[in-house]
DNA sequence: ACTCAATAGCCCTTATATGGTATAAAATAT
DNA sequence: ATATTTTATACCATATAAGGGCTATTGAGT
């Protein structure tokens, strides 16, 4: 399934979404800027798919109780506890493999023994 | 269950939670700045956990295959599809109970005839 | 143990979101 | 129908994220 949307479209998604559960709470535009403590235009223009800051997006879904979906984006990295010992150890950086260069100390130390 | 969390810490589960998808895909943040059309310094300040737009986040999340992700937020809006006139037809404004106030009118011209 | 790619952390400039205010349009209550 | 509240739109000044470059640190691969 590919993703057909355009990211300002993808931002009209967040507005209307946010625009329902607000409503949906019985809460007008100022009641949610207020306790999220963000500009009455800020929640305009988010409900009207204007893209805004991450940080201004989550003091409104505190408010709206749905800041529990920030953590369902992606799984949590698991290590497998039935092992003292984890199967892999996590990755903190990701390695492409090495397009297989000739060091000096070879090139210049090592006589060719291959035939 | 109530939110401890502050925007600040929230912002960084998001970012780990991108960093271990990224992770995941075996793209290095490079790969991922380029793919997503992002500067690099975007995808760093957000795997630390600092504040970005949400234009950039959907931008990676495309990338990285969880833009659907965004559609979870809240529940559409639905009108019971068995009666062909809705129930309660959607709001659009929220109003809040109005603190009854005389018009100008009644109290001018319409005489009392409660007694 | 060493090497080198990946990542972190700066700084600087430019682009854009925020906050405030004012006015107009739209929707609901009466 | 009309009054009144909610919402939309626009403008401006300020705050902050994006973009680019540069150096330091870290960690996987050999």
């Amino acid at each position: 399934m590919i993703d057909y949307r355009t990211p300002e479209e993808w931002e009209e998604v967040l507005g209307q979404q946010i625009r329902n559960l607000r409503i949906l709470r019985n809460m007008d535009q100022q009641d949610l800027s207020k306790q999220a403590g963000v500009a009455l235009n800020v929640i305009k223009r988010i409900e009207s798919g204007k893209t805004s800051t991450t940080k201004s997006l989550i003091k409104i879904l505190r408010v709206l109780n749905r800041v529990e979906w920030l953590e369902t984006l992606a799984p949590k990295v698991t290590v497998n506890p039935l092992q003292m010992t984890p199967l892999k150890t996590p990755r903190k950086k990701v390695f492409k493999p090495r397009p297989r260069k000739l060091k000096l100390k070879e090139e210049l130390l090592l006589p060719d023994h291959s035939e």
